[in-house]
DNA sequence: AAGGCACTTGAGCGATCGTTCCAGCATGGC
DNA sequence: GCCATGCTGGAACGATCGCTCAAGTGCCTT
């Protein structure tokens, strides 16, 4: 098989591993998937990864290295002020389950609650990963410092930030409406609000790229695009060949019809 | 192998069922083990359940049954104060974790992320069990509306609730800390308390039954227990026989020593 | 007593799992 | 030219997966 002479074998193997891993799951991504996915072989893989488990940690690292250049700067660059960036950002994670009829939700939750009882070592990365993300968000808690009160702790903040995200696409993917994201985010976004100094100026973010969403502020959210939405997953699209599905041989589920 | 006369069969498969599911995933967890954990044999299992995803399906409709009687009337129960009862709620599922070594988290959330892609109708009773919860909740916010302000809709605080539940449960599972719960649970509450209408009283719980953890309100927690919470881990036993793990045959993890 | 029916026992099926192994190929240093 | 090294291609392994099936057991009805 013939494949873009620019990427290696190995980074093709992490790209389409990240990829199922986080679309299916870890222990329901099968190897032989990833290889045909990849277009790459068994002995390639075990090349370079001695374990499957060795493969995910390096998807995470990857994931680590990527977080920056790839999910922040994108939406730094297109807000200026700091809160507005948080939620900016929490738009992202809502554009993604939009965009993907809600099969991508955050890359890190899904696997968090799969393997932190099972796989120490990828907890601790996990770990490590909640972190950066919470580090960025509390950073940007505290470049508006001076629009919160002295004894609001900026970490805190940006992890009740992650706990309200993480909630919310598990709420959204499963009821399979934005409604459930939308709730949650316009509710935290309204803390925040209150929680601003009297007289501080809440954001006032660049006219150029508005993002939608933002103009329900804390009365709840319209799902303006369920017409959308479904039409997206009528035509959903099997990008990769997906693991074999086992299917029972005999009787199926007797009423329900 | 003589069991407890007072339960069936099927009532066995599926209370082991139930709990293996949860502590290990839906995947992760093999018919064998089942079935020697519950001490019965493949046949009696698929008398009842055509395919394993129609007993996963049993069990959370007897979650949906227990969820009542089992988890909300005992909190309820102890607090009389609509308000108090949510976050007591909350501060049973801090204890979930605290008890279980961080191994039980939410029975709901858990399976929620593995299985909404792949089994259409098990997501649909899983959004069944959230919505439940949530009304539940809901209700409490209802008794309490003269304390919130009049345009609150209690559905959708029961939902921010709950969002907030589920990612503080998702954190504290893969930090291995109450911390994370806590953070998140006292800045819930301390939204809670800013909403409340002026001169209305906050929570005066019954004196009797204490839970610990509210003597911080929007300030952040200590953790009082790490040393409690090491212990427990170190001594953390395998109440029922896990799945034989696959190891590798060969070299193992070259670096890190 | 006999037959029906719900349930149990437990061996075994084909598929798929993660992993192994090795012959082959390309490249670069001598 | 030749060997060492890094990587590829692909068959094969043993284990485990969800599931099937047929014979057996014991209670219920008649």
């Amino acid at each position: 098989m013939a494949h873009d002479p620019e990427t290696t074998t190995r980074d093709r193997i992490v790209a389409t591993a990240m990829e199922l891993f986080v679309l299916q799951g870890y222990g329901a991504t099968g190897i032989a998937q990833i290889l045909a996915a990849s277009g790459a072989h068994a002995g390639s893989l075990y090349h370079f990864f001695p374990t499957k488990e060795d493969l995910l940690l390096a998807t995470l690292e990857e994931r680590k290295r990527l977080l920056r250049p790839e999910v922040l700067d994108p939406i730094w660059a297109r807000y200026s002020d700091p809160i507005e960036r948080v939620f900016g950002l929490l738009d992202g994670y809502r554009q993604m389950l939009q965009t993907t009829g809600f099969r991508h939700g955050c890359p890190i939750g899904n696997l968090a609650l799969e393997l932190t009882e099972s796989h120490p070592q990828v907890r601790k990365v996990l770990a490590e990963l909640f972190d950066l993300w919470a580090d960025a968000v509390a950073a940007c808690f505290a470049e508006a410092r001076g629009r919160l009160p002295a004894d609001r702790s900026p970490a805190d903040l940006a992890r009740f930030v992650l706990v309200t995200m993480e909630g919310a696409v598990m709420l959204a993917r499963t009821h399979r409406t934005l409604d459930a994201y939308d709730t949650a985010v316009s509710q935290l976004r309204d803390y925040v609000e209150r929680l601003l100094v009297d007289g501080s100026e809440w954001h006032r973010p660049n006219p150029a790229t508005r993002t939608p969403n933002q103009e329900n502020r804390h009365e709840v959210r319209t799902d303006r695009d369920a017409g959308a939405r479904r039409r997206q997953r009528a035509r959903r699209h099997q990008e990769v060949p997906a693991r074999v599905v086992r299917r029972p041989r005999r009787r199926r589920r007797a009423g329900q019809g």
